[in-house]
DNA sequence: TGCATCTTTGCACTTAGTGTAGCAATATGA
DNA sequence: TCATATTGCTACACTAAGTGCAAAGATGCA
């Protein structure tokens, strides 16, 4: 979990605890994903991951609410960054660049390369469920930060659609990369991911007239 | 569930075990929705709902894997519904049009005002999951349709991205509407939903350029 | 160093979810 | 109509998930 560390913005929170508790947290979602490596969710439990991370077993969930929110935690920090890259962006600059931009910001290439994992990983439906809400929560976000950069008085459904039509292709630009890549994340891999999310995008705005 | 009652589409499997089983799916779903009305998730059991059900424990699991499972049912009963409506269309049509037209081609006002409730209920993150995941399996099918329809060799980012813009536009629509209708169910309400659902699929028909 | 604050842990408890085997309801064929 | 095969329902037992609570351990601060 590198995000804390990698986006120093809010004062550096640097402390002995926030460093234990990040440390903790990061330990707990590698070892859920080193489970599901070699297995599927009812092959181990949640005592297994804690005892694997150093942990006792109430500690896990002091973290997480579940494997499967441990797992989703991976997709939560990417698209965490994505927000925060959003609200980088100048207030001028058209809403569908910014989000190009933002989306295609992307971490190094070992997170990217867990990123990918975890959509490989999370076919199973009782795991996707949470990636899924990490990219609505995503949506809610990108929404709301939609709503204070247009003109005031921008129609709700053009704002909503607009943004849920964003998340979508995103969304689908990961999804094809991965069905095309897999987890390997070359620096060539990852440059198609980047001209993927841009297209997707380009898509959008151009819309589909048939 | 007057899903497999009112699409007798194949072969009308109405058999007194499948009308009992129909019934007792129902007969749950409704149950669950009923405690969801006055509480949320952690202030009833399975044991309550299979017991207003009037079905053992046991066989509230043989339905649904959990209450969520059963609340989304609803939402899963709609999208089913819009992809036999899909499946109806004339093969030559664009794909546009036919996603506007079965997205709006809606049940009857009872199953609505149902479908409006569980927008409403759903607001709990444990909740949305499963109805996010409807919506995910129902991408995926309309996905496989629209490779289907469109020229061979269609790019898969293109299919993906114009699937996941129209899923997303999709609930946009249902969103706003609910936003600014509630569970209030009316035939002036209803027609608004299908402008809604047709205006979203006109945005991403026609793109969003600044 | 001593005290306040926060984190981790163990323990006990309720509930979720599943395998299994027997029982009840429906279907089938004469 | 009846006998029998098939399918669904139920009770029971069991493992594991998730949570409240209070004590112990680690960190922050003066």
């Amino acid at each position: 979990m590198s995000f804390p560390a990698s986006h120093p913005l809010t004062v550096a929170p640097t402390s002995r605890r926030e460093l234990n508790k990040a440390a903790t947290r990061e330990a707990i979602a590698l070892a859920a994903l080193d489970f599901l490596r070699s297995g599927d969710l009812n092959t181990f439990t949640v005592d297994d991951v804690a005892e694997a991370a150093g942990v006792s077993r109430r500690t896990f969930f002091n973290y997480f609410s579940s494997v499967e929110a441990a797992v989703a935690s991976f997709t939560q920090n990417y698209l965490d960054q994505v927000i925060v890259e959003l609200e980088a962006r100048p207030a001028g600059e058209p809403l569908l660049e910014s989000a190009q931009i933002a989306l295609s910001a992307l971490g190094n290439a070992h997170d990217l390369g867990i990123l990918a994992e975890t959509f490989a990983l999370t076919q199973d439906p009782q795991l996707s469920r949470f990636q899924l809400q990490a990219w609505d929560e995503c949506s809610t976000k990108i929404t709301q930060f939609a709503r204070d950069r247009m003109p005031a008085g921008t129609d709700e459904l053009f704002l909503f659609t607009l943004v849920g039509a964003v998340i979508g292709g995103g969304r689908a630009a990961f999804l094809v990369w991965f069905l095309e890549h897999g987890t390997d994340v070359t620096q060539a891999s990852l440059s198609d991911l980047r001209n993927k999310l841009q297209a997707a995008i380009s898509l959008i705005r151009q819309g589909f007239p048939n």
